[in-house]
DNA sequence: TAATGTTACTATCAATTTGAAAGTAAGTCA
DNA sequence: TGACTTACTTTCAAATTGATAGTAACATTA
């Protein structure tokens, strides 16, 4: 994709795809919130080849999603961490596994919990002020007044 | 990605990027949602290549998130329309939206609105039981049982 | 009837990206 | 001294993309 025009784009899904639209980056992002932060982790988690895997780290931490800490002086080491836009990515997730959960749900799926309750978390897309779902109600797009 | 072995993954999230983790396929999406359905409306509006749309539409549409309509017989014309499952999946892009908007929210961005109230749409991502915000409590991922 | 337009593509091809495999750098450990 | 660990880089064939041009089937206009 080309990058550079869409990032001017008024669409804020477009923005955000302009650099995150892939699915390696998406599935380095989830490893990522179950806890994951070495590069090996993710190599061989993902079955990811190394060029491919120190590409998408370098992005992902150029937009601000991981972030560099060094966890050992020596030998020096560094491992991803997640900053807060990395964190407020989950909802995306989420949602994507939900969609997967309920039209490519065939066979066993690993299922996510709230980790003190032990409930599984069943998420659903509502609006913040009037708590309807999402999809319920027609929509429309507004584009951004003046010029 | 080599989506064949993605597809058996027992993660619902995986498995849905297996064939939907591209960034045309989401942006093809978004504007079906938007009321888009011809080749040439998706095409103009992208700024995609043709032959990388049509690769694209047969992907949606094999795997169920689109469908074709004969909408003339004279000339034979074809649109694509969204299936149920190509609705569902709306909650996605509003996430990666907020998300957008939330961290890439510089300058003017369209903004989505109830067609019939006219009131702006702000979606979160809660628990459907418990209506608690994902992303405020710690999660966990259980595997399937049994083998 | 001929020329032009519309729509949904296919064909071609250079340039970029991926995927697989091997190699390397800076250390530690026995 | 030699093996091991971790986080990469290098290489290169194969696949995919992006840009552009062309085509097929019809309708419309002159």
């Amino acid at each position: 994709m080309n990058d550079k025009n869409i990032c001017d784009d008024p669409c804020p899904i477009a923005r955000c795809l302009a650099f995150l639209g892939d699915a390696w980056s998406l599935l380095i992002l989830r490893d990522a919130h179950f806890g994951l932060t070495r590069f090996d982790q993710f190599r061989k988690n993902l079955g990811i080849g190394p060029a491919i895997l120190t590409r998408r780290l370098a992005t992902l931490t150029a937009e601000g999603l991981l972030e560099k800490r060094l966890y050992s002086e020596r030998p020096p080491r560094e491992e991803y961490v997640l900053t807060a836009a990395g964190r407020d990515f989950l909802p995306v997730l989420f949602t994507i596994g939900a969609w997967g959960r309920k039209y490519r749900g065939e066979g066993r799926l690993v299922r996510i919990l709230d980790a003190e309750t032990g409930a599984e978390i069943r998420p659903v897309l509502v609006d913040e002020v009037t708590g309807i779902k999402i999809g319920d109600r027609p929509i429309c797009i507004a584009e951004p007044d003046g010029d």
